[in-house]
DNA sequence: CTGGGGACGGGGCCC
DNA sequence: CGGGCCCCGTCCCCA
């Protein structure tokens, strides 16, 4: 015979004796504050306990004492309140510290219910960018930048407490919280940004699709405690197969789902606790790909990185010293940096963000570097391989071709062999073949137009023209190039 | 179907 | 802290 209520009472009599400072073992200090608690209950909470305490067990007649300084007490106090009696007080306000901390502590039950409480704000987030979108596509002559929706948003202050029962209490509510809502913002643009990719590329190889899809779901049911012990995980897998798999999951499906048309129920699918109040078909994805601009995803992007709490760092690994080593902890999955500015970095993958568009052709990079290196081997030839036979060529054994706004390098021979009657195999679609007598120039390529008249060109190069777009106002550039996210 | 290669993305780390 | 380099993994195309 089971009393149901065993549980309940035995958790709440505990709780009253640490409200009570009885029988207390262990105390932790957080940021100068003192917080009681039983040894037992946190060694059976969280990994980082279990690690902690068994450490010290030998010794269990003084009081352990565990020090933090890498979340608030209000935090732990959050983790502490709900260790002790099942109840997650999150709010938007709070919700990434206590994933930090609980990241750091190990409890993955913190953990899921976060994730879920980020992604339940997806559909409220979604009519609020359906809102967004329209309105800004209305005033994007007069406020093209600072949307009036997306301004008052922000300001707005009150967030509605929400505490979180674990695991009876499913994540399918909503608040107003501006990072929560913005984070699931960020998530429903990264689907349509990489749902432009698979709309692009429909009919092509569904099997790759397939692929891919496999590679994401690796990981779903990831411990967060080895997260660092593997480091082709944290390399390979640290963006896509992490604890942001539940995001990037509930992406892929939407890509899927727009590719394949695979008829659903109401929700994106019907996964256990992923819950996606949104299905887009093609045609909402198609028209909502039209109207998302790059300049908005790093007004979003921006936004993010200023509203990420600063308490981004915690103390995850320990080093030949046994001294904990100071990391930088990703907030939308496990992946953990040395350097803020390197977070900084990897936040990019997460919030879709592309500051460095290609002047050429408007692709668009999260990197300097990766626009450098595009823009040299695509639009300057730099690489000195002859694009047919794959032999080296130098100035004097080969020449460069422009084929619209993509340049490569031909030896003398595979030049005549080519004659250009035929188009060459790898060129643009949109990009008519160049002739030998022709005369094609992309509008890009106009600038250059005093350079050359033939296919081929002299060997100076285009210049590239660096331009981080992160200012408010929509430059010229890219009114004329179109952004080609991917 | 498969392997090779190009393009690209992302992490680590040095300057 | 940003820039840059190196390295590796993944995706995609093509033979």
């Amino acid at each position: 015979m089971e009393i149901s209520s065993h549980q309940f009472h035995l958790l709440e009599q505990l709780n009253e004796q640490r409200k009570q400072d009885l029988f207390c073992d262990c105390s932790i200090l957080v940021e100068g504050k003192v917080f009681k608690a039983h040894r037992n209950v946190l060694f059976a909470s969280s990994g980082y306990f279990k690690m902690l305490l068994s450490q010290s067990s030998k010794d269990t007649s003084q009081p352990t004492i565990a020090t933090f300084e890498v979340f608030s007490p209000e935090t732990f106090m959050v983790i502490l309140d709900f260790v002790y009696s099942g109840i997650l007080p999150l709010t938007g306000q709070n919700v990434i510290e206590v994933m930090s901390a609980a990241s750091y502590l190990q409890m993955t039950d913190i953990l899921n219910v976060c994730k879920t409480f980020i992604k339940s704000s997806l559909d409220i987030n979604e009519k609020e960018k359906d809102q967004y979108l329209s309105l800004s596509a209305k005033s994007t002559n007069s406020e093209p930048a600072h949307p009036t929706l997306y301004r008052s948003r922000r300001k707005a202050k009150s967030n509605p407490r929400r505490s979180y029962s674990i695991p009876d209490e499913k994540a399918n509510v909503v608040n107003e919280n501006s990072w929560s809502s913005y984070s699931s913002y960020l998530s429903s643009q990264v689907i349509l940004q990489r749902a432009e990719t698979q709309l692009s590329k429909r009919g092509r190889k569904q099997s790759s699709t397939r692929k891919r899809r496999k590679h994401l779901g690796l990981s779903q049911t990831r411990d967060f405690g080895q997260c660092k012990s593997n480091k082709a995980e944290q390399a390979g897998e640290g963006c896509n197969a992490s604890d942001s798999s539940n995001l990037s999951r509930a992406r892929e499906e939407a890509e899927f789902d727009a590719e394949n048309d695979v008829a659903h129920d109401d929700y994106g699918y019907n996964h256990e606790s992923e819950v996606i109040p949104k299905r887009w078909s093609v045609a909402q994805l198609e028209q909502e790909l039209s109207r998302t601009s790059p300049e908005f995803m790093e007004l979003k992007a921006e936004e993010l990185y200023t509203s990420v709490p600063t308490v981004l760092g915690v103390m995850s690994s320990w080093n030949e010293d046994d001294l904990p080593r100071m990391r930088f902890k990703c907030p939308f999955c496990t992946h953990t940096v040395k350097r803020r500015a390197d977070l900084k970095r990897h936040l990019r993958c997460h919030t879709g963000e592309r500051p460095y568009p290609c002047e050429a052709c408007g692709k668009r990079f999260t990197r300097l570097e990766h626009l450098r290196n595009h823009f040299q081997t695509i639009h300057q030839a730099g690489k000195l391989i002859c694009r047919k036979c794959k032999r080296h060529v130098t100035d004097l054994t080969g020449c460069v071709v422009q084929q619209g706004t993509r340049r490569y390098r031909l030896c003398h021979k595979c030049l005549a062999e080519a004659n250009f009657d035929s188009n060459p195999d790898d060129l643009d679609a949109e990009h008519c073949p160049v002739t030998p007598t022709g005369n094609k120039h992309s509008s890009w390529a106009l600038e250059e137009e005093h350079k050359s008249d033939d296919e081929t060109v002299e060997e100076e190069p285009y210049n590239l023209v660096v331009r981080r777009v992160n200012d408010d106002t929509p430059n010229e550039a890219d009114e004329k190039v179109k952004p080609n996210l991917r």
